[in-house]
DNA sequence: TTGAAAGCGCTAACAT
DNA sequence: ATGTTAGCGCTTTCAA
């Protein structure tokens, strides 16, 4: 009873009865008198006996704990939905160990290795914009382990999945900037290797198309990072046919777009203007605000995990599905145009 | 061998030897032949073997997991503290587990119970706005579960501890904002019953006494939100005597301020310099820049779980000891005064 | 209605 | 140099 914990050993001992008995009379077995699961109930509630997590999982083979791997915590998409994964799965009975790959495929591979070992009962990812090779994931299925891919998804990999609808929100925006006016819109593009990366180009040059624009592939630039938008935009800003809008693939790259339009002496809505993906605080603090595309990450985390959850417990047996979260186009400030449409 | 995880027994039934034997071929027990230990290590390695944490938990009564406590994730300092958190913890043979508290007591003390009975071997807090009892910390300690303190600890508990210097870093801001020519500066500052509000409105005041500054209570503004600093600042860009630097405690509440200046037609810093605290990457992306009292999130981390991993595993018994991370001044454009100073 | 025994994977004291 | 045994905390036949 000491050492920190009362054990189902200490129960019987005091009751009394063997080990055993007080197992059943606590899973309220129906073969065990009503008294004798009073008196255990009691001891129990006196004594504050909790099981021990760790036997439990050393005879079910369950552990309850859910693996996560994202690319970086500190950023406020992941943020929102490692919020959005916790809640829900501390709500369920489930604990959660993250890792960050930190953008690596190295330290991907290293983390789930680590989960691997560490046992857990599935496994929540968000691939790295590096990730090519896929096998380590393989070995995840390959273990048995449920496997649901969130946000950054791998095509190669059959599992459930739950992604934001990028297409969609994609062409809203560039829709959005068609709307208003815009008639020469860059898309500042993500990685062609990453499914979002690739959606929301496909959702650029739908919307064009559909609202009868000429694609230009001068206008689709690879460019996902605050130090390649400091380097790119400036040489649009220098083209002969100045963009008048920008798509970017994400708000970080938005916001220093925006940053270098200005620094070139353009003003932001006016000359240009510039709507991001992953509405977040980001957009809010910048000047102008950044219209952006809503991701709902915290809803994103806890679907991820309601369908990890499902898989674990086998709750049904159907083929992988995905689930689309659906995005919405928040328009701030760095695109209420004022020309007339 | 199947069922996903090679065990000690399949090793042994393969070999033709015991389990225990293959056991202490694997710790390099002296005893044990080298041709023996060769063959294990061969299969082990063939095999893909793996031991089983769960087993060794149950052995050895220690999970190799980190509870930590935090407010929010989604917070820029906090998920770089638990970023570094989880790099040396990982690097150290650590799993985390995290818990988020959401500033809310219940939920706090919830995160404490559901820690303990995960068995975690130590656990991190940073403590939210609203806690005022500490028995739930104690209970930690009764089990004999280390405990440390990070950035908001209590000073009722005796436990180790790693703060920012928080006065100090005030204090430099100020001297920054002096140093560039600023007659007049105003304090935006946190509620007075938080340690860091009050250590920083310290820092404010020491730094105008020590340079002969007049200390004006009308420039002490309780202040700490973006939606406060919207009605706030506007009025005192209307005073007579306007000021002309602006020390906020924390960066979302100086990018607002920052924004208002502007939005009243002053520009930063020409006419108002202003300094945050906690550099992030919030910052950065702002125009101009923010100037800012960098933290150091991610050591505060790595430092917390190397005190905790120290008294885990005993490596000295020095009685509570408290790690003070230095603060930086940061300087970034909305204070590099052009003015002659 | 209750208890004894085995076993989950591993280790360590104690044989051989 | 290697094997046997017991036990960490719990559940689950199977026997009483």
């Amino acid at each position: 009873m000491f050492k920190g914990q009362v054990t189902i050993k200490d129960i019987a001992k005091e009751l009394g009865i063997s080990p055993s008995t007080v197992s059943k009379a606590l899973k309220g077995h129906r073969d065990i008198s009503l008294s004798t699961k009073q008196s255990v109930r009691d001891l129990v509630e006196k004594w504050h006996y909790k099981p021990d997590p760790i036997a439990l999982s050393l005879k079910s083979g369950l552990t309850k704990i859910i693996g996560v791997i994202v690319p970086e915590i500190v950023h406020y998409f992941f943020s929102t939905v490692i919020s959005g994964i916790e809640d829900l799965a501390y709500d369920s009975g489930y604990h959660v160990m993250f890792c960050q790959s930190n953008e690596s495929y190295e330290r991907e591979v290293k983390a789930v290795e680590t989960l691997l070992s560490s046992r857990v009962d599935g496994i929540l990812v968000s691939v790295t914009k590096v990730t090519s090779d896929f096998n380590h994931f393989r070995k995840i299925q390959e273990n048995g382990i449920p496997l649901v891919f969130f946000d950054r998804i791998s095509s190669e990999i059959d599992t459930d999945r739950v992604v934001v609808d990028d297409e969609v929100g994609a062409f809203d925006a560039v829709k959005h900037l068609i709307n208003i006016g815009c008639k020469n819109i860059v898309h500042l593009a993500g990685p062609q290797n990453l499914q979002i990366g690739k959606s929301r180009k496909d959702g650029y040059v739908r919307a064009l198309k559909y609202f009868n624009q000429p694609i230009n592939n001068q206008n689709i630039i690879s460019c996902d990072t605050r130090e390649e938008a400091r380097i790119v935009v400036p040489e649009l800003m220098k083209r002969e046919k100045r963009p008048d809008g920008i798509f970017a693939v994400n708000d970080l790259t938005a916001v220093e777009a925006m940053n270098m339009i200005k620094e070139c002496g353009f003003k932001v809505p006016e000359d240009v203007s510039v709507v991001g993906f992953t509405s977040g605080m980001i957009s809010d603090i910048t000047t102008p605000t950044l219209s952006s595309v809503e991701q709902h990450g915290y809803l994103i985390g806890r679907e991820a995990v309601k369908l990890l959850i499902d898989r674990i417990e086998k709750k049904h047996n159907l083929p992988s599905q995905t689930i689309v979260i659906k995005t919405e186009m928040v328009v701030k400030g760095s695109s209420k145009s004022a020309r007339s449409i």
